[in-house]
DNA sequence: ATCATTTTAGAACCTGGTACTAAAACAGTA
DNA sequence: TACTGTTTTAGTACCAGGTTCTAAAATGAT
C-alpha cells in the first residue's frame, strides 16, 4: 500500500476538474492529450469524481437553459376565481400542467403558484387599484403536475379605505397546504400615485 | 405526378414542428409513436425541414447557454439570462410588455417581476434540483409598459453543498431599483425528496 | 521479492442517430 | 390497365462517445 507520492492521481483528478470546468464540451479523448493519460485512466476518474459523460453534460445544460426560457409566459389570469367576497376572502383553482413545471422533475415553478395567489390577492381588493407591495412567502411542499391548487385568500385588515390592505393567503393541494403568503396590497380608488408598490 | 391530397405531408410537417417545439428533448422514435409513421419517415421529414438530430439539438442549447454575455439583441424572451456565474451571480433582463401589465393602468402585475427574479435565483444554483423555499420580496415602486426591468442576483449563502442557498434579487429599471427580494433556495444534486420547497 | 494500488488494454454492448440501397405502397394519368 | 412519380417503409453498414466488464501490465512501498 503506497502511502505517500500518491499526489500525481489527486493532482491529476484536480486538473481534470479544472479542465472540464474550463470547457464542459471535452471529450474524454481530448482530455487523453491533455493528462497524458490513457482513456480508460480518465473515465475512472470521471466516475470516482462522479463526473458525467460529455452527452449528459450537454443534456443537463441544455436541459438547465430550457427551463429558463420557458419559464414565463403565464396566463393573465392564473388560477380559475370561484369564490369571491370582495374585501373579505375569496377562493381560486390552478391545475399544474406541463408549462407549469420543471422539465426534469414536474415539480412545479414556484413563480406560478405565487402568481396563482398574488392574482387572487389582489383580485379580493375591492378598489380601482390594487397592487401588491411586498409579500412574505413560504413555499411548504412541492406540487407536481397535474396537482390542483386551491388558493383561500383572506382579508386581515384593512387601513382605512386609502392605503394597504394586508392579505393572507393559504394554498392547498387536497388537505395538504403546499403555501401560504402573507401579501401587502396599496389600494387606490382613482389614478392617483403610489409612490411604491405594483 | 399527385397534384391534390398532398396535405398529409405537409400536415405532418407541421405536427412535427410543433412536438419538437414544444419539447425538443423527444427522440425520432418518440416521434413514431406519435405521429404513426416509421421512422424513416420521421427521419426524412427532418432532413426536409432542417431539424437537426437530438443531440445536436441538446449540444446547441447548451453552448448557446454557455456562451458568456449573449448579445443583448432582446429576443422575444422574456427574462433573458445575459450573464451567468453560477453560485455566484447572474443578471437577466425582461421587457414589459402588453402581457404583463394591468390594462386600466399600464402597471405590471407582481408575479412578472417575481418571476424573472425567481427564475434567475433558481437558474443561479448549480444543482440538478433548485426550488424555492420561501421568499421576503418588496416591490419599491411601479413598473410601466415598455420598461426594462433588469434583475441583478447573488448567493448570499450556501449552507454546505446540499440544503439551502440564500439569494438577493434587486430588479432594476434604469438607476432605480423597483424590486427587492431574498429567496431560500433549495437545492439537491440527486432526486431525493425534499420535504418543502418548489 | 512481494503485494496492493494504479494504469492500461480490449471486447461486448448501448443510444440515437447518418448514409445508403432498395423494395413496396400509393396516387394520378395516358 | 399499365405506366410513372411520389411517398413510405425496411434493412444494412457505420459513427461518436460513451458504459460495463475482465484481465493484464506497470508502479511503488515494505
Amino acid at each position: 500500500m503506497p502511502l505517500i507520492e500518491r499526489l500525481p492521481k489527486k493532482q491529476r483528478h484536480q486538473h481534470l476538474l479544472k479542465l472540464i470546468e474550463e470547457n464542459p464540451f471535452v471529450t474524454d479523448r481530448e482530455l487523453t492529450r491533455e493528462l497524458k493519460v490513457s482513456i480508460q485512466t480518465i473515465r475512472l476518474d470521471r466516475m470516482e469524481l462522479g463526473i458525467p459523460e460529455l452527452r449528459e453534460r450537454m443534456k443537463q445544460m441544455a436541459e438547465h437553459s430550457y427551463d429558463q426560457v420557458r419559464s414565463l409566459p403565464l396566463d393573465e389570469v392564473v388560477g380559475e376565481v370561484v369564490d369571491l367576497q370582495l374585501d373579505k376572502s375569496g377562493i381560486s383553482i390552478f391545475e399544474i400542467r406541463e408549462d407549469h413545471v420543471f422539465s426534469r422533475t414536474h415539480i412545479a415553478r414556484g413563480h406560478y403558484v405565487f402568481a396563482q395567489a398574488n392574482s387572487l390577492a389582489v383580485a379580493l381588493i375591492n378598489d380601482e387599484i390594487a397592487l401588491t407591495a411586498s409579500a412574505d412567502i413560504r413555499f411548504l411542499r412541492q406540487v407536481h403536475l397535474g396537482e390542483k391548487c386551491i388558493a383561500k385568500a383572506y382579508v386581515r385588515s384593512m387601513n382605512g379605505h386609502k392605503g394597504k390592505a394586508k392579505v393572507e393567503v393559504f394554498t392547498y393541494v387536497g388537505e395538504e397546504m403546499v403555501f401560504q403568503g402573507n401579501f401587502v396590497i396599496y389600494r387606490s380608488t382613482a389614478e392617483d400615485i403610489i409612490e411604491g408598490g405594483m
